[in-house]
DNA sequence: TACCGATGTC
DNA sequence: GACATCGGTA
């Protein structure tokens, strides 16, 4: 039996909408610990991790532990019913082949149950060793947003480099290129405007701007985005989710390669 | 001669809005009593009836009764081309084939008008009888669209199903089933926000969420909405106007089939 | 199905 | 003026 009450229900909706254009199925995975979920894109490049930690929920009761196969995009469509403001709890029998999600409207007035069926899925749960990373920029999701839409209307891949004074965003296409640079900067009003910079070396790292534009789409569930790089790890895209856990987006840096090369 | 003067012309722009998706061509009948409508949607599934009272009108003249067929999409189309607050006068002539739409800004310093032709259309003026109803629903009017809107991503058919409790709205897809549960609640700060049901019997109808969805467009016009509901009568949805009638839509009940039927 | 543009609201 | 939502297009 599990029955997992999230008095935010929005936070759940903001995931699926970030996510369900990433991946098509998924299992997710219920523990005493948390409601999680660990998913390669549907073209094996990328990697979805998110964690709702136990905590987060108002009520959480997860008997034995779960893993529940969904199609995300028609687990998305159900949420889309659910109000911002509604309370959100997912169900699910032991044994059952179905999960059940109920949306209860802030006034109580109006009391929803959408049942969807469970799927089958391979699940490949690749453990992910936490990593040193060379450097680590925490900046406005938003402006993060921005820039890699921005910069994939001239390119298709970005540069991203570390430096101790910014990090600078390059790239590079048939009409010209482009380059953006953030300065580290922390005298602001508000924390979550500050640009910080942690880093131990010097990095720069070529990314697929489809995947980046991808994750961005988690930019409403935090005002502030971390990007983990080292060389030769996958980058991490971290989004927090207040009080609750995070979704973190893996990708794999493009092997740089020679400009003659790229250019045939 | 008639002219006909409307202060909040908004109110036309929004009718033609809500029924010009469902209504291709149509009769305006005008009388001294007011200016109502009353057709079959294209698929002569649904009907919709508008009555706009002389008394709303701030100038309102007909000399004799008459009918004006009009192509909803085109008076649509000029309607547009008032702003939302302008002043609406609808003016025709005796015998002539053209009905013209004045549109007056609220300072005046802008006086359009927009002639369009009329067409002979035939009206079948169905009599539609005054029902007692089994139930009667009472709901805000943007809730009301929202669980027709969020049922249809789900299924192609609503089960409405009255108790003294609430009403349930039910629809089942390939991806799974959805129940929405309003309570009557009566104890709001506004009464527009209440849910109240009146029920000699319970009913349980199934209708085209296709039809529904179309209906609600009218939303804009009224704060609630009320269906009635009696088995074997087609449902009423009605959204009053203000001081002036109301827009109604009918619609018949599909028969329910049987399980067996409706699973191949 | 995903992206882009336009519209309406705060 | 900015954000969010909705509809249309690729």
């Amino acid at each position: 039996m599990l029955e997992l009450r999230l008095v935010q229900g929005s936070l759940l909706k903001k995931v699926l909408e970030s996510i369900k254009d990433l991946v098509n199925d998924a299992n997710f995975d219920c523990s005493a610990t948390g409601f999680s979920l660990q998913a390669m894109d549907s073209s094996h490049v990328a990697l979805v991790a998110l964690l709702l930690r136990s905590e987060g929920f108002e009520h959480y009761r997860c008997d034995r532990n779960i893993s529940m196969g969904m199609n995300l995009g028609n687990m998305a469509k159900m949420l889309k019913c659910a109000g911002n403001d509604d309370i959100i709890t997912i169900k699910a029998d032991d044994g059952s082949d179905t999960v059940t999600f109920m949306f209860e409207s802030p006034t109580q007035d109006k009391i929803a149950d959408f049942e969807m069926k469970l799927m089958d899925i391979d699940s490949e749960h690749l453990g992910i060793p936490e990593a040193e990373y060379h450097a680590i920029v925490r900046m406005p999701s938003a402006e993060f947003g921005r820039i890699c839409k921005d910069l994939s209307s001239i390119g298709d891949t970005v540069v991203i480099s570390v430096t101790k004074e910014g990090v600078k965003f390059s790239t590079r296409g048939d009409i010209g290129t482009a380059n953006i640079v953030c300065r580290q900067n922390t005298t602001v009003d508000k924390p979550e405007e500050a640009t910080v910079i942690e880093m131990n070396e010097a990095v720069s790292l070529t990314f697929a701007l489809r995947y980046l534009n991808s994750f961005t789409k988690a930019s409403s569930l935090s005002n502030t985005v971390t990007i983990s790089l080292s060389s030769e790890l996958p980058v991490v895209v971290e989004y927090k989710i207040a009080e609750m856990g995070y979704v973190r987006f893996y990708l794999a840096p493009k092997i740089e390669e020679d400009e003659e090369e790229t250019k045939p």
